[in-house]
DNA sequence: ACAAATTTAGACACTCTTGTCCAATTCGTC
DNA sequence: GACGAATTGGACAAGAGTGTCTAAATTTGT
C-alpha cells in the first residue's frame, strides 16, 4: 500500500501520534533554525522519531515545511473565529468587556505557540513560498479582518461605539491592543499574562477614548465617573 | 577585466568601495535567505567581488553578519534621531503637522531599506545571538523610545494634548500610525506612500480623538472646563 | 500468535558550503 | 612606468546535510 492520504483507513494510533510529533518538532525547530538552519537530525531528534519516519510520513523538507504552514494557518484561524465569536454584542460594560476581549485575543491568537509560530515562520520565510503565503493571507488576514470589523460595525450601529470606517477601526483596536508588546514580539518572546493585560487595557481606554460614546447608550447614570483617567 | 552583475550605481573605485558594497550585499542577501540560507558565493555576487576579498574583509561569515547588523542599528538609530528632532513641538495645525512626523517616522525609519532589514534580521535571528540584539535593544528602543515620549510630554505640557502617560501614548502613536501597514510588513513588502499617508493620516486622527484636547487653543487658561464637557 | 505494516539504525552517494592557499592579475599611488 | 597592496579565480580539504536503501526490530490488527 502507498502512503498519502488515505480517507477511509485510520492508520493506528501509534502511526497517527508519530504524525503529531513529527508535526509539533518540526514546527518547532523550523521556527527556531529557519528553512535552512533547520536539519532533518534535528527534527527527528526533538520529535523522539527516527530520521527515516519523516521521510516516511512527509517525503521531503519542503513538503514537510508546507505541510506545516498549512495545518498552524489552519489551527490559528480556528483561533481566531473561535474568539472573534466571543465578540461582545451586547456589552454590560464595554470597557471591561473589550479589555476582556483584547486579552482573549492576544492571549490565546497572537502570543500563543501556534501563533507566534505562524506569525515568525510567514516572516521568514513569506518571500520564498509566494503561492503558499498568498493562500494563507487569503484564508487568514483576507477573512479575519472582516469579520472583525463586522462585529465593531454592529456594536456602533447599536449605539455603543461613534465610528466612521469599522475596517480601519478594527485594525487600530488591534494594533493598541498589543502596541506594548511589540518590542517583546521582536525578540521572539512570549509576553506574560500581565503585560497582556496592561497593554489590552490601556489600548482599550485609548480606543474609548477616540471612539466611545460621550454617554454610554445604555445607562447614562453617571457621566462624571468616564472623565476619570 | 569581466564584470559580473554589478546592480549598484558607479563602482567607484577603492578599497572602501569594496567594503561598502559587500556590506549592501551581504544585508540584502542574508535578509533574504536568513543566516543559515545565505552563502558567501551568493554575496560575493551580488557584491561583484571575488569571494576572497570578502573573507580578506571580514575573517568569516559569523562576523560579516555581526558587523552588518552594528551597521544597521547605526544607520537606523541615527535616522530615527533625525525624525525625532523634527516632532512639531510648536505644531501650527496640530493635525496636519502629526501626520507629517508619522509619515517621516514610517518613511524613513520602518519602511526604508534599512528598517525593513535591521527589523527583519532581529525577528529571523534575534534569538541566535542574545548579546548582539541585547546591544540593539540598548542602543534602539531602549533610547529612542524615551525621546519620542519625551515630546509628547512636552506637546501636553504646552497644552497640545491630553495625556496621562507619556510612554504608552508614544507606543501608541505608532502602533495607529503604522496600523494598516501590518500585513504588508508580514510578507516582507514595503508600502507604497499612498498606504503610508493613508494609515498615518487615520491613525493621527483617532490618536487625536482620543489624546486631543476638545480646544485646539494654544492658551490654556481654561483647563478644567473640558473635564465634564 | 501470526502476518502485515511500520519503525529503526546505520551505511551510503551526492551535493553544497565554508574557509584556506596560491599564483596571476589589476589597482592605487608615487 | 613602476612598485606595493589589493583583488581575483580557481583548486582544495573538511564538514555537514539531504535523501535513499537495507535488514532487523517493533508495533498493530485480527
Amino acid at each position: 500500500m502507498k502512503l498519502g492520504v488515505s480517507p477511509d483507513i485510520v492508520p493506528s494510533r501509534g502511526h497517527e501520534a508519530k504524525r503529531v510529533s513529527i508535526m509539533d518538532a518540526a514546527s518547532e525547530v523550523f521556527c527556531r533554525e529557519s528553512f535552512a538552519g533547520a536539519n532533518i537530525d534535528m527534527i527527528a531528534a526533538e520529535a523522539g522519531v527516527s530520521r527515516q519516519t519523516i521521510y516516511n510520513h512527509h517525503g521531503d523538507k519542503e513538503k514537510l515545511f508546507v505541510a506545516i504552514v498549512r495545518d498552524l494557518t489552519e489551527r490559528c484561524n480556528a483561533g481566531i473565529f473561535a474568539t472573534i465569536s466571543t465578540f461582545p454584542d451586547q456589552p454590560k460594560d464595554l470597557e471591561a468587556d473589550l479589555i476582556a476581549f483584547a486579552v482573549r485575543m492576544n492571549r490565546n491568537c497572537i502570543c500563543n505557540r501556534d501563533g507566534k509560530f505562524l506569525r515568525k515562520l510567514i516572516q521568514t520565510e513569506g518571500e520564498r513560498y509566494p503561492e503558499l503565503f498568498a493562500e494563507w493571507r487569503e484564508q487568514g488576514p483576507g477573512r479575519t479582518w472582516p469579520a472583525i470589523a463586522a462585529r465593531f460595525a454592529r456594536l456602533a450601529h447599536a449605539g455603543f461605539l461613534d465610528i466612521d470606517d469599522p475596517d480601519v477601526a478594527a485594525r487600530q483596536f488591534m494594533a493598541l491592543a498589543n502596541a506594548e508588546l511589540q518590542t517583546t514580539f521582536m525578540l521572539g518572546g512570549t509576553p506574560d499574562e500581565d503585560e497582556v493585560l496592561q497593554s489590552a487595557t490601556h489600548g482599550v481606554r485609548t480606543f474609548l477614548r477616540a471612539f466611545g460614546k460621550r454617554q454610554p447608550a445604555a445607562n447614562a447614570s453617571k457621566q462624571g465617573a468616564l472623565a476619570n483617567a
